[in-house]
DNA sequence: ACCTGAACACCGTTCAAGT
DNA sequence: ACCTGAACACCGTTCAAGT
């Protein structure tokens, strides 16, 4: 109907008309993303992202103050995977809830490259991210704790998965700085007699065991304060 | 006795003789760390650490490969403050030990700005960091926990105060990034009601309460697992 | 052996100027 | 309004050359 035959008058009613500016936020912290996984967080330059994005460096400046910025919009995005309709577990009592929530926080930090870094340097204070934070004191407070205990226990979940994801992804997608065969090597050259009999079980890096174990301390540790 | 007084021919006994090296290591682990309370981590470059050090920076490249092995130097020396001689809270049980060695690792991380972020960035296989998880698997080992729990737990005890650690000293170090003000006006704005009953606790920042709540938890839940 | 000087290949950020 | 071009003040790292 409206398709423009001669551009004459540019309409006023689009203004994405005329010149359609080449950057925009969402599509900017897209391709961050994007790039992350690529190439890694020491990787992800300000350079670099506005090549990706066909644009000069001082450009991406318009949409995003400095650097941190764009780092706290891409860790407020992350967490935008989280199914926040549908609680992870629910109706299964506080515990499966709780274990599901933490689930899928480190789930969305092992979504993309150094994300728990990403996660760690920044602080947002979006949707997604107060969302979590609300969803995991809710289902507390639901269960009967008190808004203190609830706000305490949701701060020691996100400090134990952030910090075991943190260590998760230096073990996996450092190019060698976490190996598993130096670790086995200090420990016997030194005289570590409990750590020796540990080593098993720390290098076989089954971090999703690691996690569980941590988790069900917390989870256990809270029963325990249930009476 | 062997007082030098005429340097003709200088003795082969005394090597640091002649022209004494301005650069050790040391000494240079001493002043980087010096420089990251002074400046903190971002500020801390190989450039500035050289200035400090009366030398020109690709002259500290002799005695570290690079900045990485710099940081797991000074990660590692972090954790020598620690009395490793007598373990924290010996002879209160397994619990109160295991409680003060959290609380240890802790506060060393603690005496240096973004010591956390410094400690989370590196990889250290030295005694401080091994003799740490010794004495954290010894503690529970000799509780009568088997060898698999107490790596486990470990790694949950570690992963924790260091995933808190970190937020902490976000929070404080950070010029503007956690204001507590900004949390309380986005949680207000959106409709979290959970949150909101929980924002005095979470803002207050009494970040000793944060991780002794924590770490209840956690010891709470291997007593769960003692039966 | 230990350090200097100087370079290489980058950074984040700013800002006048163009369109 | 949105982006370019170009600069500013830096980085980590390397390496020939000096002493």
């Amino acid at each position: 109907m409206s398709s423009p035959s001669s551009p004459a008058k540019p309409p006023t009613r689009t203004p994405t008309r005329g010149r359609p500016p080449k950057l925009d936020p969402d599509r900017t912290i897209a391709t961050a993303l994007d790039l992350l996984n690529e190439a890694g967080l020491d990787a992800l330059t300000m350079r670099r992202l506005a090549e990706a994005m066909g644009v000069q460096a001082g450009a991406l400046y318009r949409y995003f103050a400095t650097k941190q910025d764009l780092l706290t919009a891409m860790a407020e995005r992350m967490l935008a995977d989280r199914d926040t309709a549908a609680p992870e577990g629910a109706g299964q009592g506080w515990d499966e809830e709780l274990a599901g929530l933490a689930r899928a926080l480190r789930a969305a930090l092992l979504r993309h490259r150094d994300g728990a870094r990403v996660f760690a340097g920044t602080y947002s204070t979006g949707v997604n991210t107060l969302g979590f934070a609300e969803a995991l004191i809710g289902t507390l407070r639901e269960a009967g704790f008190n808004s203190g205990d609830a706000a305490q226990a949701m701060l020691a979940v996100v400090s134990f998965t952030l910090g075991h994801t943190l260590e998760e992804q230096a073990a996996l997608s450092g190019e060698a700085p976490a190996d598993p065969e130096r670790l086995r090597q200090a420990v016997t050259e030194s005289a570590f007699p409990h750590l020796t009999a540990a080593v098993p079980v720390i290098a076989d890096a089954d971090f999703n065991a690691h996690f569980e174990f941590g988790l069900r301390l917390l989870v256990d540790g809270l029963r325990a304060l249930e009476r």
